[in-house]
DNA sequence: CTTGTCTCTACAGTCGCTTTAGACTGTAGG
DNA sequence: CCTACAGTCTAAAGCGACTGTAGAGACAAG
């Protein structure tokens, strides 16, 4: 399955992902360690392409480095059974539903703020009011905010 | 306006950002240097509760550090108009759909994948089959993935 | 041979905080 | 008063997931 080996470049452009992320995904152990040319320059086969491209669309479904890390473990033991799996995506699926939902709801405050801003001077702007309007909505919980966006 | 000074403790409560959080934002410039007691702790007037209200909510509703540092300062110089802060709240709901865009197309791409994960062996697995399908759909563009979550 | 593009390593920087460590302060109960 | 214990202080390191930089060597095309 591994044709003639390629340089990093190359499976960068092929994989869509850039080489300095490459070399990082490298050295968190995503994606092992590559043969090396002479003067030691990484070289690839086709089967780095499809890990990064399964790599990058995982990121792309938002699964953390850490989850790929727990798929690409189950890829390699085919005995196991697919619940594994469908319970990561089934979490995965959760969180984008919340994240949706949280910036649904930004949006449609966002819309009311630039509907309401008619010009006119600071001290009037609506959009200022609107932020400084503390209505404590939901969620005093002080916690990590990283779901907001 | 300022009542009886309060302690950082007491403001996180009120505000709902935590004690380190408020520290922080004054070691970046968002919340300018409070007084201090004999002791050395700081102390607040009810102004600031309002002021890390007004952070806290632009932070929920996704604008930076630096744009909300440029909204105060904005709020300080009652005679500008309200244009620049109407853009940047446009801005920020521009941002707001393009997130909510992307994030569709995940739900349902995760939707497919866990429907169709049906039991069964990882070698057959939908999901990891869905992962490994590297269609380049949409943007090899290399750039920043901050967008998608 | 020269030019220009890759590639290498190692490390610092990004953003928006959080965590840690160790010391000090303020307060309530006995 | 003493003791607990919660709150506060500073400075610095850590997090996730990369990105950017510097300086040097490698390789392909003209």
């Amino acid at each position: 399955m591994r044709g003639k080996p390629m340089t990093i470049g190359r499976i960068s452009k092929a994989a869509g992902v850039k080489v300095t992320t490459i070399r990082y995904y490298e050295s968190i152990g995503l994606m092992g360690t590559p043969d090396r040319s002479e003067s030691g320059q990484r070289l690839y086969g086709s089967d780095a392409v499809e890990r990064l491209s399964f790599i990058r669309h995982a990121r792309d479904l938002g699964f953390a480095v850490d989850s790929i890390r727990d798929l690409i473990a189950l890829q390699t033991t085919p005995e196991a059974d697919c619940a594994a799996i469908d319970a990561a995506a089934r979490r995965q699926l959760a969180n984008v539903r919340e994240r949706i939902a949280r910036l649904r709801a930004l949006q449609s405050e966002l819309e009311r703020m630039v509907r309401s801003c008619e010009g006119g001077v600071i001290a009037t702007c609506a959009v200022l009011a609107s932020l400084a309007d503390h209505d404590q909505c939901a969620s005093d919980d002080h916690g990590p905010r990283d779901l907001a966006l």
